[in-house]
Formats: structure tokens, sequence, C-alpha cells
DNA sequence: CGCGCCTCCTGTGTGC
DNA sequence: TGCACACAGGAGGCGC
């Protein structure tokens, strides 16, 4: 499950192996996957054909690859819950659930889109000072250098909900999901269900902090290479079982304190906390 | 207006 | 053995 430290590999990747190398052609396996563009696959192709990538950006869980010369215009990529952005030669046999491939004239490995769920895609978009006008209500992430925990940290108290809602809502503070929300709430001894309301400021900045502190040491483990099979759908990468404090691991004991940890469902998903550590509020 | 639930999607695991 | 169903969850959309 792609959260923030998962794309950020898929950023990197994708800015040191597709970016500057001429797009010779573009092939749609499943409609599906670019749903969100319009104009459809021609559309696509009459943009990126001829053209390059700038670069690779990011903002929270988004990707965008601006173009070169059509400054305007980039293609964002949303990896979903089971998406995949890998490198692959041309000839390596198609995956099962290759959804769409972008060919490059050098003919070195091309750049294929691989998404089981089909919850994530790929779609043009124009840019409005440098961000796809998609994406204008995604806020800025924890690991963004302007980032800013305080005015974050005063936007979560103004929310009148429980402060796991808040920690996944993309436009408060992006980036984060179901497992780094769970991780970052162990990490200060909350409770999902707390109200934010009544959180202090400086509370709320210290669950900012460990959101981060999580998201970065996932990052610094790097999941494992970019041009294999990086992610795959059963939590299988590199740094999942190593590093979780709290995600999966009902039953468990507490890192912490070694009272088991209890899995509830939360917002039709599963939350994972330390019963002694995390306690219910009243 | 803002909060929160529903829905989309498919493979895997589990229980009967 | 095979079927039915729960589960995984990001995020747009919509109802209240």
């Amino acid at each position: 499950m792609p959260e923030l430290p998962e794309v950020e590999v898929v950023r990197r990747g994708i800015d040191r192996w597709a970016t500057g190398r001429p797009i010779a052609g573009v092939e749609v396996r499943y409609p599906r996957s670019i749903r969100r563009s319009p104009g459809g696959v021609a559309a696509i192709r009459d943009a990126l054909v001829g053209d390059s990538f700038r670069c690779a950006s990011r903002r929270g869980k988004y990707l965008w690859l601006p173009l070169t010369h059509k400054a305007d215009l980039a293609l964002v990529v949303h990896l979903g819950m089971s998406g995949q952005v890998l490198m692959q030669p041309r000839d390596a046999q198609d995956e099962k659930h290759l959804r769409v491939r972008i060919a490059f004239a050098d003919d070195d490995r091309e750049m294929r889109f691989v998404d089981q769920r089909t919850f994530g895609g790929l779609y043009l978009d124009e840019l409005r000072s440098g961000l796809p006008t998609t994406i204008e209500h995604i806020a800025r992430d924890p690991l963004d250098p302007l980032f800013d925990a305080d005015a974050t940290a005063r936007a979560i108290r103004r929310k009148d909900t429980e402060i796991k809602r808040v920690l996944l809502d993309q436009s408060v503070v992006s980036g984060i999901g179901n497992i780094y929300a769970d991780e970052a709430l162990w990490r200060a001894k909350l409770h999902g269900r707390r109200p934010t309301g009544r959180l202090r400021q400086p509370r709320v900045r210290e669950l900012l902090s460990h959101a981060r502190d999580v998201m970065d040491a996932a990052l610094g483990e790097g999941g494992t290479s970019f041009d294999s099979l990086y992610v795959n759908v059963n939590g299988e990468s590199g740094y999942f079982d190593r590093s979780l404090d709290a995600y999966g691991r009902e039953g468990e004991p507490c890192h912490r304190c070694g009272a088991p940890m209890r899995r509830e469902a939360f917002m039709n998903r599963s939350s994972f906390r330390c019963p002694r550590c995390q306690p219910t509020p009243r």
C-alpha cells in the first residue's frame, strides 16, 4: 500500500531512469487506468510522443511528470492501492496487471504502469504555478521543505473530528495513509479517536514530528529496488516486517510496554494500537 | 459548509 | 472441493 515513502522511492526511480528521454509511444492496455485523463489515449499520445519528461515531482502520494517542451502540461501518476511503476526491457514478458506502457526512442527499457486493483491511474493535467490543477487541494506533506508544522497543527485543531481522520485527510496534511497514521499515533501514545479540539498544540506538533520521522525512516530503508517488483500488494516489501510498531501487529506485544496490540474497525478499515499506551478516550 | 459514509476494484485468505 | 464472503484502502463524491 504505497504511502509517501513508497511513492518517493518511485519518484526517484522515474527521475533517474525516465526523465529527459524522447518518448516514442504510449500503449494503454486497460482504459480504466487513464479514466481521469481528458481526451483519452489519443490526447496522451499527442502530448507525450516526441516530447520528454522534464523531471519527476511529488506531493504527498501524487507524482507528476512535467513535459519538457509543453511546459504547462504534466502526466500525473497516482498509485492508488496497488500501483507500481517499473522500468523493464522492451522484450520482458508483460506483467499480469500491466495497464500502460510508455516506450522511449532510445529503446533502453520502457516505463510500465502495473496495477492490480486499478484504484490508481495516469492522466494529463495542466500545471498552474507548477502544480497540476487536480491536486491543488492536496496539502504539503511532512517531508516537504516548505511544510509548515505550526500552521498544520492549527488546521488540525480547528477540525471538529477525531485525530486519525485528520491524519488521513490529504487536504490538511498529505502523504499519510492508514499504516503511517497508526505508526505516528503509536509513537505519540495517542488513540486515533481522540477529538482534535481537545489536543493541545504541542501534542499535535509532536504527532506531526512522529509522522515525519516514521516516514523518513521508512524512506531510509528504501523498499526494494526500483527496477524489479517494488512493493507487492501482499505487503512484502523490504521494510514492512522490520520496522512497524503498530500496523498489522494484532495480538503481538507492544514494543514499548508488552501489552498485546489490538485491532479495531475504524473508518471501514483496520486500526492497530496498544491498549495501555494508547488508551480509549472517555 | 463541513463532516463522514459509500463506492470503486480484484486477488487472497478463510470458513462452512 | 468449491463456493461465498470478508478484507485490503486511497480518495472522489454525495448525503445529511
